[in-house]
DNA sequence: ACTCTGACGGAAT
DNA sequence: GATTCCGCCAGAG
């Protein structure tokens, strides 16, 4: 059997998404960062795209550092980030991003 | 083991 | 603000 003392990275990195307040979104570099891999923000997106349905990781309240929901591979993604993000009360610009200034998660 | 790609970030241009 | 380049490293073939 396997150490489960020590967690993988991609563990380390969800349950740093788990901690983003509800109404709050974080960037992949925040929650790299968090996770103590601050530089594999990559990875965080790799990791999300690997996470189940049933995952109970908010993987809808992280964007990218532009304040932007990324899409690379599939379009519906995104669009159903966006709805989720607003029945959380974040709004969005005309532009497709949000106010990072105002939702971004504080508190480090 | 190797190569290429990628839900990214940041600095430079 | 947009584009280019580099770093970092896990997955997939």
């Amino acid at each position: 059997m396997e150490n489960a003392n020590q967690p993988n990275n991609a563990q380390k990195l969800l349950s740093a998404v788990r901690k983003i307040p509800k109404g709050t979104v974080a960037t992949y570099g925040q929650i790299a960062k968090r996770a103590g891999l601050s530089r594999n923000a990559r990875q965080v997106g790799t990791v999300l795209k690997g996470l189940p349905e049933d995952s109970d990781v908010p993987w809808h309240r992280v964007v990218n550092a532009l304040g932007k929901i990324s899409d690379r591979g599939d379009g519906v993604f995104a669009g159903l980030q966006r709805q989720m993000l607003e029945a959380e009360g974040i709004e969005f610009t005309d532009n497709g991003k949000l106010d990072l200034s105002v939702h971004q998660w504080r508190e480090r």
